[in-house]
DNA sequence: CCCCATTTTAAGCAAATCTTAAGAAAGCAC
DNA sequence: GTGCTTTCTTAAGATTTGCTTAAAATGGGG
């Protein structure tokens, strides 16, 4: 699941945003004000960074320029009515990746959204456990070559388990990471879709890919 | 386990906030008062301070700037009625890491205490002693290059042992930071996670990585 | 509005972990 | 060596956590 930031004083249009952007399944927050946005975007939990120019407190391009001393591949679209050549050169300097002039239409910030979040040609797409693949382009899950049927949450959680091989992945994070759940972690839904899991992969006693780590939680894990 | 220390003389606000972050397995303790928060802050015992801007005795500015001087890492956090900018300057100028203004909701709250209390990159996540690996990302062990299955109580308590590796760990300090049990060490449950954990570590005879400082507690040391 | 696939909740059962307790062994002072 | 204290080791009961299943909610498409 990818996780987008909005930093944008106005309310009109960072619900819209996070309304549209939450249909087409990312996981979004807003700050309304600087001083937490900068906070929130150097928490590191976001996958992109979507920036008002003007907001009360941090600037936008300062938070620009901090986010950037510390995540340097993270992209970060401004949203902004100012459009002169100078302004846009400054915020280009600051580390932005795009912008976007207001009044915009939703579907090319979608647009440019999408081609940010692309994986860069080298980055990976295909993910391997044992003789499972996962691809997150194509959304196909293969073991032993034969396609396996998984819903968007299996998938969500299996590329999470995966992408993260060798690591105990806490029951917290995962909920917190596949669902977008937050503060809330005495559900027993991840247990579901592990059970799910491992009976779709048709894991057999030797290929014991996802290992449950005893109260902690669960491991993708090479053999 | 993470030791959060609030001072906050309202009890309704303390109690609260105590069993909203002990449900999301804090550690927390409460100082009512001024005078007994600032000799609980320099006691060194807590991960973060969550300070009341106005508490009776020493106000909870006084408690951040005396507790920065002999704390410079460890995070402070205000919560105030205050929101002028003249104040919050001064409240950042005295050492605080964020503010939060009353009334606030419980989910920022813990979102900024998560914020503050991540590691910071750079810091340690791997600790050694002999040939003994322990990772506190990945949770995982290793003697040897050999992964260890150990149990959360048995790596909380291998952690603390590393951490403070070469120095003495009463049994008493033992039993508060890995059990968080206070005031009743006659407990014999430490011998017995010291018993498990030399087991599985298989440590022979010219090992000694735990050694029992008898009358005292133990030790992890090089050899 | 209904149907169907997906997601979530709930509950009983199984298994691992945690704690307690008690006897054995080891360390220490005399 | 004797007697006392501390630590080690084991095992059993209590507690927690995870597995599995079924049923209930949710949500999108026809």
């Amino acid at each position: 699941m990818m996780r987008i930031l909005i930093v944008e004083d106005e309310p009109g249009i960072s619900n819209f945003l996070k309304q549209g952007l939450e249909e087409e399944s990312y996981a979004v927050d807003v700050a309304e004000e600087g001083n937490n946005g900068l906070q929130l975007a150097l928490s590191g939990e976001y996958d992109l960074l979507l920036l008002d120019w003007m907001v009360p407190g941090v600037s936008g391009i300062e938070i620009c320029r901090r986010f950037r001393k510390e995540f340097k591949e993270t992209p970060v679209i401004f949203l902004t009515a100012k459009d002169t050549v100078d302004e846009t050169i400054f915020g280009l300097q600051s580390g932005a990746n795009d912008f976007i002039k207001k009044p915009f239409h939703f579907e090319e910030l979608l647009e440019r959204i999408k081609v940010q979040l692309r994986p860069k040609s080298g980055e990976h797409a295909v993910f391997t456990l044992g003789n499972i693949t996962l691809n997150t382009v194509s959304h196909l899950v293969l073991k032993d070559g034969k396609e396996i049927g998984l819903t968007q949450k299996e998938f969500a959680l299996l590329e999470y388990l995966i992408r993260n091989k060798g690591s105990v992945c806490r029951r917290a994070r995962i909920i917190e990471r596949v669902w977008d759940i937050h503060f809330e972690y005495n559900t027993g839904v991840i247990d579901v879709y592990i059970n799910a899991l491992r009976k779709k992969l048709n894991l057999s006693e030797d290929e014991n890919y996802i290992q449950t780590v005893r109260g902690i939680g669960y491991m993708a894990k090479e053999l």
